[in-house]
RNA sequence: GGCGACGUAGCCAAGUGGUAAGGCAAGGGUCUGCAAAACCCUCAUUCGUGAGUUCGAUUCUCACCGUCGCCUCCA
């Protein structure tokens, strides 16, 4: 087991990864508010906590993580109010496309999401321990948090409140406080809002107080690691260690991670600008619908903390990228392995001229991962793999055992990146919709995904037999020197989206699955 | 006003006190009946600008320019 080290915002330095139990990570991810679709700048975020989870186990951790879904805020209150919904009614649709999001991305599913909705008393009971221990204050029928109580206030962003400017928010707070900077626990109900019975009466959960309430149920009191985008570091993270270390005593979380924001061509993503985008808006763009695969690559390809320029072009970028990995995966299964000679039977490696290649992959890809996720120089060891591989093919000396290495060496990184095998990604083809019909439950894991390579091209017309009949017709056309004839076949194939590629050992073919190249 | 981040080739993007990963694009080559596809090779005397520290700085320090973020319910 690799001990990983992550850039910590708690004290702003890298360290390396201490757990409370050895082997076992107990992370808690901020999960969406339900008041509308996820958009890619919080789908960059889950992305980034799916790369962290998915490496802790490549490492060698055991990972239980949870995730909050937000059902109960202005927000969502304000809308459901104004389409006359429920807040349940309101928020169920934007919950189930939120997993949905999560398949299409092929993010493995958290072990936990739990609903502020659903956890309402335990809540309850956090803010009576504060009120209990004299950091939290009653106020019209409202709990607050009494920031003056709590000594290292500010130690997570770094901010001096004494020092802060008093923005418009805190000075037009419709709320009564005893002083302006503190933050309200519980908010007394409002005519016609959802509420929920308190010891002071009915009202409803501030935002912060879901996560610590959440995170003590399900991890405990102190657990691993706390991630979010860079926004929750400030008032969100920072009020709920204020809170649950006020509580309890204990350290809430030992590692903070956020993710950096994303933008999109170089400016912050928003309504406004026009430049807003869900996931659905990429999927059926007009004039370039997105591959997912490709998004997922997009999303994972850049370091986590810096800020993530999104643009169309950097999705067809992507797309490249990957079909370069995909054309190394095509050449090896077509290739042909030679017997290994016997070099040094003292040392038995199993021979196969990749062999140090693979190990060499398999060393460095951990290593980028564990000093603080540098996916960038991951992705740059497995391009340099691809390179190697390549040459050995290219040149005729791939070995006894070489294919199933390379593919299961393929495998083992894809454990971690989860978009080098195309056969486990829908082709987006957008005038039939989505090629994968059923959406319930959380996305499965990658080891439980049916793999079906020729499922979404079976509406083609030629089958595999007929495509080699015809490639037969066209070898021994060429062989008669009838090439006119062997290039009415090829442009028959090209028409069906078939690409022949013609090697020194034959002619290997694969069907296009790109709607663009 | 306070706090902070970033600026590396046409684009995206790693990185280090000792002379610049990787991807895309581009150019060249190989293969081919011709192609296509594919593969291979090449591609930053230089890391926003100026100064300083140093034997040596892209890497440290300072200043400046530029971009951006947070400053009480935005991932």
């Amino acid at each position: 087991m690799t001990t990983p080290s992550f850039h910590n915002t708690l004290g702003r330095r890298q360290e390396p990864l201490e757990t409370l139990q050895p082997g076992k990570v107990k992370l808690y991810t901020c999960g969406p508010t339900v008041y509308d679709h996820a958009h890619i700048g919080n789908l960059r975020t889950f992305v980034f906590e799916d790369i962290l989870r998915r490496s802790l186990r490549y490492l060698g951790y055991e990972v239980y993580q949870v995730m909050n879904i937000t059902d109960v805020d202005d927000k969502t209150i304000a809308r459901a109010r104004e389409q006359q919904l429920s807040l349940a009614d309101y928020t169920r649709p934007f919950t189930e496309s939120f997993f949905e999001d999560l398949r299409t991305l092929h993010i493995e599913p958290a072990e936990q999401y739990p609903r502020a909705t659903e956890h309402v008393p335990e809540m309850i009971a956090l803010v009576e321990r504060l009120v209990e221990k004299g950091y939290a204050y009653e106020s019209e029928g409202s709990i607050f948090f009494r920031i003056a109580q709590d000594e290292d206030y500010g130690r997570l962003s770094g901010f001096d409140l004494d020092q802060v400017r008093q923005g418009d928010r805190v000075v037009d707070d419709e709320y009564s406080k005893e002083d302006p900077r503190d933050f309200v626990l519980w908010k007394g109900a409002k005519p016609g809002e959802p509420h929920w019975d308190s010891p002071w009466g009915p009202g409803r959960p501030g935002w912060h107080l879901e996560c610590s309430a959440m995170s003590m149920k399900y991890l405990g009191e102190t657990f691993d690691i706390h991630c979010g985008g860079v926004d929750n570091i400030f008032p969100h993270h920072e009020n709920e260690i204020a809170q649950s270390e006020s509580a309890t005593g204990k350290p809430f979380a030992r590692h903070f991670l956020h993710a950096e924001h994303l933008i999109v061509d170089g400016e912050k993503m928003s309504k406004s600008r026009g430049n807003f985008y869900t996931l659905k808006d990429l999927l059926e763009h007009p004039t370039k619908p997105a591959e997912p695969r490709a998004l997922r690559y997009a999303l994972l390809s850049v370091h986590y903390r810096k800020k993530l320029n999104f643009t169309l072009a950097g999705l067809d970028d992507a797309e490249a990228a990957l079909r370069r990995v995909d054309q190394m995966r095509f050449a090896l299964e077509h290739a042909t392995e030679k017997e290994a000679v016997a070099v040094d039977l003292r040392v038995d490696r199993g021979g196969g001229a990749l062999r140090p290649a693979v190990e060499r992959l398999e060393n460095d890809f951990a290593a980028a991962l564990a000093d603080d996720l540098n996916v960038s120089k991951a992705l740059a060891t497995v391009f340099d793999f691809v390179r190697t591989v390549n040459k050995v093919i290219e040149s005729g000396s791939l070995e006894n055992g070489d294919k199933a290495r390379v593919l299961a060496a393929l495998a083992s990184v894809d454990d971690v990146l989860g978009v080098l095998d195309p056969a486990d990604w829908p082709v987006n083809r957008p005038p039939t919709g989505p090629p994968n019909g059923s959406v319930d439950g959380p996305p499965k894991a990658p080891a439980d995904r049916p793999v079906d390579a020729e499922a979404e091209t079976r509406d083609n017309q030629l089958s595999d037999d007929d495509i080699e009949a015809l490639i037969q017709a066209r070898t021994d056309a060429r062989a008669d020197k009838n090439f006119a004839r062997a290039d009415e076949i090829r442009d028959q194939l090209t028409e069906q989206g078939i690409v022949l590629e013609d090697t020194p050992q034959g002619t290997r073919w694969k069907r296009n699955r790109g709607h663009l190249s």
